[in-house]
Order: C-alpha cells, then sequence, then structure tokens
RNA sequence: GCCGCUGUGGCGGAAUUGGCAGACGCGCUGGACUCAAAAUCCAGUUCCUUCACGGGAGUGUGGGUUCGACCCCCACCGGCGGCACCA
C-alpha cells in the first residue's frame, strides 16, 4: 500500500511516524481541519438537494414564448450491482447541458427512467425464489438513490419504468400497429438455441458472441423454432439515407451503415439442365457473368435435395451432416480451407449456354442473398480458392495478369465476354443489367446484410406479446382497449422445460375462452429488452397520458431529441432499434419527426488505475457512493469532467480526483474566509485588472460548454481563478459570473456561494453570464521573430501596424541582428500580428 | 483480412483556421508560513548540454509539400473499436 499516494484527505494519518508523534499529529491536524473546513460537502450537498425537490426546481416548465431544450441519457438497467463511476460521466454532461440552458433561458425536458425488464433479474429471481419484479423494485429504489446524490437537475415527476404495466401497455400498443400494418410477423426460422440458459432460451444473432451466449457463456446450437419477428429489412435504405438527417460521430452513422451493408448489384436465374427448376443467384458483378464458370450454393438451400443427381447423393447428404454439426465459429474462423461436394447438376450460364456444374458449399451463407452465388473464380479470391482446390475451368474476363500468380483484378477493359469485350467496369455492369431485364434473366437488385428483427424471448421477465393463437388456427391481437395484457404475478417462476418461457407453466393466465367457447392460447413469448428502450424518450414527453402513447402537441413540441448521450455500447442495436420503431410511428402519423435524436454523443469509458476495464474480478472498480462520502458529489462531477475529453476512455486517478477537491476548496477560499463569511475583498467597484481575463473566460466557457468540452472549460476558469488570486479586489460581478459558470458542474457548492453573495432563490434560473466583445482586443500584441523557421526574438508591438512597418521592426531588432549579420536576406515572411519569418541563405 | 478512430513530458491532457508545442491539472523540486508536520500561498518543472547567458533536439517511425507542419500528403509501426467467407 502506498500511503503517499493515497491521501485520502488533507492527510488524515502518516504510518512512519511514532505512535506518540502520530497522536500530536492528529490533534493538532484535527484542531486545524475545524478551523479551515468552511466548505462541508455533506451538509451543502444536503441542504441544497432538499432545495431543488423543496420547490420543484427541475420541474419541466411549459411555456410557449421558450425555446426548448431536450437532453437525454440512456436509462439505465438498474442491476443489483448499483451504480458504476461510468454512469455519472454521461449524466454529468447532460447535466451541465441541462442547466446551462436553463439559465439561457431555454425551457429544459431532462427526464431519467429504467430499462427494467431483462435476464439477470429473470435469472436471480429463479435462483432464489423471489419475483423479479420485487427484486427490481429494490434495485431501482438504489439507483434512484445513488442518482439523486449525484444532484442532477432531473424532472423525476416523469420517472418512467419499462416494467410498469402503464408503461408496457404502450410498447405492446406499439407491437400491434406493427403487426397491423405487416411489419410483425410469425415464422419459424433457425434460432440460437442456448438449452443450458435457464432452463432453455433462445437468444438472438447479436447476443451470440463466439458460439456462446454473451451472458453466461452458455454453448448454443442452431434449432427451427416459431419466433415473432419485426421486418426491420423494410426500412432499410431509410435507415441508412437518413442518417444525413442527423448530427451524429461519422463513426457511429459508419458502424450502421455497415450493420444495414446494403450493396447494390443483380439477381441472375440459371436454368438447372434437365429440370424445370432456376437457381437465382445475387451478384455485385454482373459484369463478370462470362467467367462464371460455377455456381455454388449454400447446403441448407431448399433445392439442394430437389437438384442433387442418385449418384451425387450419399456425398451430399454427408457434407450436409457435417456442416449442421459445426458451429458458425467452425464454419468461419477456424476454417480458411474450402470444402464442398458437387451435386451431380449442371446449370446453364444465361450469357453464352454454357454448362456449369453446381456445387454446394458452407463458404456460402444460406442467410445472405439468395443462399447461391455464381462463382468467378479468375476474379474473386473465394472461389479462386475455390476453383484451385476443385480443379474447376477458371475464364479470366478482365485483360492482363497471369491465373498462375493468384486472383485477378478487374482493371482494364473486359474480354472473353462477347458484346461486353473492351468495355470498363461501370459500363460493362450497367450492359449486363439491361441485358438481363431485356431477356428475362435477371434484373438489378439491392440487397442488404441486415436480417429481420427476432422478437421473441423465451422468458417471463418481458412484456407480454398481446396475441392469443385459437384452436382453429386463427391467430388475434387483443384488442387495445384491453391492454395491457399484464405480466400475471407469479409466485414460482420456473422454466417449462419444453423451450417455451415460464409463462407457460400458468395453465390460468395461458389457457383462454372466447365468448362462443372456442378455446385458445396465449402467446407464450415475450418481448426483449429492445423494445421497451425503443420508444421511452417519447413517453417523457407526457408520462401519464392513458389515452395515448403521448399527445401530439407535446410531441410536437418537444421532439426530436436535442441531444443524446451514451455508451458506444449501443451504436448499432439499441439505436438502429430505436430509429426504426420511430419511423413506424412517423408513418403512422404519430411522431412529427423523421428521426428521433438529433445530436448523439458517446461518452468515452472510465478504466481502472490500471487502465484496464472496471470489473469485480481485477478489483479495479470505484463506487460512487464511496466518493460521494469522502469527497462530495460535486468533486466527483467535476473530476470526471476534467479528467479529459467526454468522448475519450481515460483511466481513473485518485489523485486527479483529490486535486479536484483541492481546486474547489481554491474556489471556496478566494470569497469566503474561515468564518464562513464573505472576504472583504469582493467589492463592488472595478479596477480593471481583471477585465481581460474575465471576459474571456466567458467567452470560452460558453463556447466549450456548448461544445461538450468541458476539460478545457475547466481549465480556463482555473486559468481565471488563479489570476484573481493575484488581483487585491475582485469585482463582485465577476465573482457572481465565475460562480454561475461553475453552476452547472459543481452546483451545490456554486448555490451556497450564490447565496453567500447575497442570493435568494437559487442559481437555476440565474441569468448566464456574457461578455463584453471591447473587451477582449489588447492594444499591443507580442509578434514573433523567426529566422529560417526558428524562434529568435520577440517583440511587442501596437495592433494592427502596417505589414512594412513590421517588416523593419524585426529587421532592426538586436537578436534578429546577430542571426542575420553576414547573411543575405532571401524573403521576409510577415503576418500581421502574428509572426515574421526571415529567411536567409 | 476489411472499415473506422487514435498515437504529444513522469502521468491525465491542451494547442478550435498551417504560425511561440506542452495551456490547465496531477506528480515532483524549491521558497514562504510553522517549534515541527499537514494544509495553504508563491515559484520552478519536455529532454540533452551549460556555473550561467545561451545552444541543440523534440508531437509513434521514415519520407514529402511549405518561408513555416502535432496539424496537409504518401508509406510503415503500435493501440482501441466495429465487421468478419456478405457474393
Amino acid at each position: 500500500m502506498h500511503f503517499a499516494k493515497h491521501r485520502w484527505y488533507r492527510g488524515t494519518f502518516r504510518p512512519k511516524d511514532s505512535f506518540l508523534e502520530s497522536l500530536g499529529f492528529f490533534l493538532s491536524t484535527n484542531i486545524i481541519m475545524e478551523e479551515t473546513m468552511a466548505y462541508n460537502h455533506k451538509d451543502i450537498e444536503q441542504k441544497w438537494q432538499q432545495f431543488w425537490s423543496d420547490n420543484e426546481t427541475f420541474k419541466t416548465v411549459e411555456d410557449a414564448d421558450k425555446p426548448k431544450y431536450y437532453a437525454l441519457d440512456m436509462f439505465p438497467y438498474p442491476s443489483g450491482q448499483g451504480l458504476h463511476v461510468g454512469h455519472p460521466e454521461g449524466y454529468t454532461a447532460t447535466d451541465i447541458m441541462s442547466r446551462m440552458k436553463r439559465m439561457q433561458g431555454y425551457k429544459v425536458l431532462h427526464p431519467m427512467g429504467w430499462d427494467a425488464f431483462g435476464l439477470p433479474a429473470e435469472q436471480y429471481a429463479m435462483k432464489t425464489g423471489n419475483n423479479p419484479r420485487d427484486f427490481t423494485a429494490k434495485n431501482i429504489q438504489n439507483f434512484k438513490r445513488q442518482i439523486q446524490s449525484l444532484g442532477f437537475s432531473y424532472d423525476w415527476s416523469r420517472e418512467v419504468n419499462t416494467t410498469d404495466p402503464a408503461y408496457y401497455k404502450w410498447t405492446q400498443w406499439i407491437f400491434e400497429q406493427l403487426y397491423k400494418k405487416g411489419l410483425a410477423y410469425e415464422k419459424e426460422t433457425l434460432v440460437n438455441w442456448a438449452p443450458d440458459l435457464m432452463g432453455g432460451t433462445v437468444v438472438a444473432n447479436e447476443e451470440v458472441v463466439d458460439g456462446k451466449t454473451e451472458r453466461g457463456g452458455f454453448p448454443v446450437y442452431r434449432k427451427p423454432m416459431k419466433q415473432w419477428i419485426l421486418k426491420i429489412t423494410a426500412y432499410a435504405d431509410r435507415l441508412i439515407d437518413d442518417l444525413d438527417l442527423v448530427d451524429w460521430p461519422d463513426s457511429i452513422k459508419e458502424m450502421q451503415k455497415n450493420w444495414i451493408g446494403r450493396s447494390v448489384g443483380a439477381s441472375v436465374f440459371f436454368n438447372v439442365e434437365d429440370s424445370e427448376k432456376q437457381i437465382e443467384v445475387f451478384t455485385t458483378r454482373p459484369d463478370t457473368l462470362f467467367g462464371a464458370t460455377y455456381l455454388v450454393i449454400s447446403p441448407e438451400h431448399d433445392l439442394v435435395d430437389q437438384i442433387t443427381t442418385p449418384e451425387s447423393k450419399a456425398a451430399v447428404e454427408e457434407y450436409k451432416k457435417a456442416v449442421a454439426t459445426k458451429s458458425d465459429l467452425e464454419r468461419t474462423d477456424l476454417n480458411k480451407d474450402k470444402t464442398g461436394v458437387f451435386t451431380g447438376a449442371y446449370a446453364v450460364n444465361p450469357v453464352n449456354g454454357k454448362k456449369i456444374p453446381v456445387w454446394i458449399s458452407d463458404y456460402v451463407l444460406a442467410s445472405y442473398g439468395t443462399g447461391a452465388v455464381m462463382a468467378v473464380p479468375a476474379h474473386d479470391g473465394r472461389d479462386y480458392e475455390f476453383a484451385k482446390k476443385f480443379k474447376i475451368d477458371m475464364v479470366p474476363v478482365y485483360e492482363g495478369g497471369n491465373l498462375e500468380d493468384g486472383v485477378l483484378d478487374s482493371e482494364g477493359g473486359l474480354i472473353n465476354s462477347g458484346f461486353l469485350d473492351g468495355m470498363d467496369k461501370q459500363t460493362a455492369i450497367d450492359t449486363m443489367i439491361s441485358w438481363l431485364e431485356e431477356h428475362g434473366v435477371g434484373h438489378k437488385k439491392v440487397n442488404y446484410r441486415l436480417r429481420d428483427w427476432v422478437f421473441s424471448r423465451q422468458r417471463y421477465w418481458g412484456e407480454p406479446i398481446p396475441v392469443i393463437h385459437w384452436e382453429d388456427g386463427e391467430t388475434t391481437l387483443i384488442p387495445e382497449d384491453e391492454l395491457p395484457l399484464r405480466l400475471p404475478a407469479a409466485t414460482d417462476i420456473r422454466p417449462s422445460g419444453t423451450g417455451e418461457s415460464p409463462l407457460a407453466n400458468l395453465d390460468d393466465w395461458v389457457n383462454v375462452v372466447d365468448e362462443n367457447g372456442r378455446k385458445g392460447r396465449r402467446e407464450t413469448n415475450t418481448m426483449p429488452q429492445w423494445a421497451g428502450s425503443s420508444w421511452y424518450f417519447l413517453r417523457y414527453v407526457d408520462p401519464k397520458n392513458d389515452q395515448k402513447i403521448a399527445d401530439e402537441d407535446l410531441l410536437k413540441e418537444w421532439l426530436p431529441v436535442d441531444l443524446y448521450v451514451g455508451g458506444a455500447e449501443h451504436a448499432v442495436l439499441h439505436l438502429l432499434y430505436a430509429r426504426f420503431w420511430h419511423k413506424v410511428l412517423y408513418d403512422l402519423g404519430v411522431v412529427p419527426t423523421k428521426e428521433p435524436f438529433q445530436k448523439l454523443v458517446n461518452q468515452g469509458m472510465i478504466l481502472g488505475s490500471n487502465h484496464e476495464k472496471m470489473s469485480k474480478s481485477k478489483g479495479n472498480v470505484v463506487n460512487p457512493d464511496d466518493i460521494v462520502e469522502r469527497f462530495g458529489a460535486d468533486t466527483l462531477r467535476l473530476y470526471e469532467m476534467f479528467m479529459g475529453p467526454l468522448t475519450e476512455s481515460v483511466a481513473w486517478s485518485e489523485d486527479g480526483l483529490n486535486g479536484s477537491r483541492k481546486w474547489i476548496d481554491r474556489v471556496w477560499r478566494l470569497m469566503i474566509d474561515d468564518e464562513n463569511q464573505l472576504r472583504d475583498h469582493i467589492v463592488t467597484e472595478n479596477d480593471g485588472s481583471l477585465d481581460m481575463i474575465y471576459n474571456q473566460t466567458v467567452k470560452k466557457v460558453t463556447d466549450d460548454y456548448e461544445n461538450m468540452r468541458f476539460n478545457t472549460a475547466i481549465s480556463q476558469m482555473m486559468v481565471f481563478v488563479n489570476e484573481a488570486y493575484k488581483a487585491d479586489k475582485l469585482p463582485a460581478v465577476y465573482m457572481e459570473g465565475l460562480v454561475k459558470m461553475l453552476a452547472p458542474i459543481i452546483p451545490h457548492v456554486a448555490e451556497e456561494l450564490w447565496s453567500l453573495l447575497g442570493h435568494e432563490g437559487g442559481i437555476s434560473y440565474a441569468e448566464w453570464p456574457t461578455y463584453d466583445e471591447s473587451k477582449l482586443v489588447e492594444a499591443t500584441v507580442q509578434v514573433i521573430l523567426q529566422v529560417n523557421g526558428k524562434v529568435r526574438s520577440k517583440i511587442t508591438v501596437d495592433k494592427d501596424i502596417a505589414k512594412e512597418e513590421l517588416e523593419k521592426l524585426a529587421l532592426a531588432d538586436a537578436k534578429i541582428q546577430q542571426w542575420t549579420a553576414d547573411k543575405t536576406v532571401r524573403k521576409v515572411i510577415v503576418i500581421p500580428n502574428k509572426i515574421v519569418n526571415i529567411v536567409v541563405g
């Protein structure tokens, strides 16, 4: 243990001293601490949090004349672990923006809530025999206490909770709209079946990591199962194109584009010889069709059984079996060596009538495109490897290169391609697509990597899907006026064992009979956690409305969200799903904007002091409760904003934290004496000595906050405080300005100083400071004198003097003369008010 | 492998438009205060060289453009994130 490095608070102990010395040390320290501890964070923070609560200071203002600002945090999953120091980073950022905007005259919507459905609560409940509802309620209570202890300016009257029936009524309502629009359908699909996760559950592709469940690390198998699917692919184009409308980091836009994976190409139909069957392939390179010397279809493809010749049957069956038992991991990462089997069938290349063999291979994915490709081994690396291994013909269709050396590129003109010969790539693509369309053997096609969204979860702790399956085969929605379909209050949640959710065990709930005596069974699947979080930002606008998702006028008033801050782990899925739902609701006329989140910011991660991700197992987790107790919420807020740019990951440092506390003390001492009185060097007159630095500070801090560069804003205020310490007199208006600028970051201390400066009613709606442009201009400027690009001297001259005069002064400078004396001046570059560079040789 | 971001003192970071690299903070060193220590206040702190004045080098590496490059261009190396046989 390094005691010197862990001076927690004003050095409370010194282990190397003898006992007697330590005793004396403690006694004197305590006396002094009592004298100088004018700023007591516990008292002040408690006092002002009470004040804000009593006065409903942060209740959202409804005022048609004020501009609006909607600052949103990604609402947390209230885990049993409690708050992590990473949470307050983003929360502080939106809080600073909210508090500044209020002071600038905006009406601000700044809410918080709970994404409270989810797997851990269900797992915990199963393990302990408790109800996830009680467990979740307890966790929310703890999260709320922790968040409130940090002094965020949330309007708690708008708190939402995804597990509240009054909330999920509308989640179910949205599902019903999706169903009515044909965007929700049931399908028997190959799903990721994890038999060991909670007695058997299905997880989405994105929740599978390395062939195992993301949570728990259980093995995953592929199994056909009837699932609810949402047709997100119908919105693929708009989800890409509308990214142009929002102010998001380029990296996130790029990730979403890649995830959707739009590629433009052509569908081409190949007739299977001696058969009525056709194989449709998708290709982005129709220009290379003359070079297609075989087809490959995925082993799972429907046509495999139909076209395989009797002689090949055994080999094909064996290959299919081998592939089916391989995990996705083995099919991709582990096996770079191409495998495959000839089906015995031949297809006809529509463009030249050539007979080409049809193979199956696992390098063709069933889930992408049509599950079949035309192989052009001369110009595609994968096809090249495959053809080389199985000794299949290669026909180059672009001039140049040697096939012995490997796959060829597609520069230059086409060859061996009939009517395409001599064309360049793009012309050939366009010409070929026209040809295919004219001859009815293909057409232009856009393909996506994005899959439809598997929306069912075999869980208890989620929104019930409001659907009944009747004995006659009909499927109906629960009528809207009967929503919400409540999650039954089960006391004993157990896996059904069949792969269905634990709801299947609850006979009273599952079995229904209609007025005609027709029997039915409720859908036992529940919704994924993504459901509730895909629209919660709409509910904050009108959280108590029991007639609608939210009032249209209020939605028009507040949307879109002006600032959305959260972790980059939600870069793709949450943000894509929320955008998808938003667009569906836009099409229904429910919401007024195409996009939900105008500006998005991803905060970086706060790493442990060893520069590694914080985790229990590494023992580097910092608990915010502990920091609030020892240093106060203001110190935590200040430190997290000062440690580096919001968007970057930075390592936690106890020393840095301590420094932040010391600076708050320093600001405090600048204005307040040991008797807790305003210091008498704070005066009403202004001797002008702080004019320049004050006005610079207001300008920079305002601008930096607006652009969320909190670290540099803080450093500018530090510079101002350093200057203020050197001044004899401190104009009261400047001190008030400083306190106002500090208020968004360290609100409790700012409130206390504001009241000590003689103001009543709190600082939250005090007017944001302004600066005087005329005080920013200096009469003289320092000009850098360089010789051959190296700084050799500096002169101070009147601002805006003529170029010629500046050049003359520069050349006359004594130090410059030393450097230029015996040399020829070849050139002089003069940048007024900045620099003179003399080139000699 | 592909796509994106990133690399600056002992440490976190700053330099917003191509114009003094290292603001601000931490740490460290020294001074004031104190019997003493802590705290506080003040000063110094990129590296090499020099008693000093000064000089030289320097923003991952190598090249280039420019009077002038952390900044723009080319190639490479390391770190982080995403995707991964996507036809």
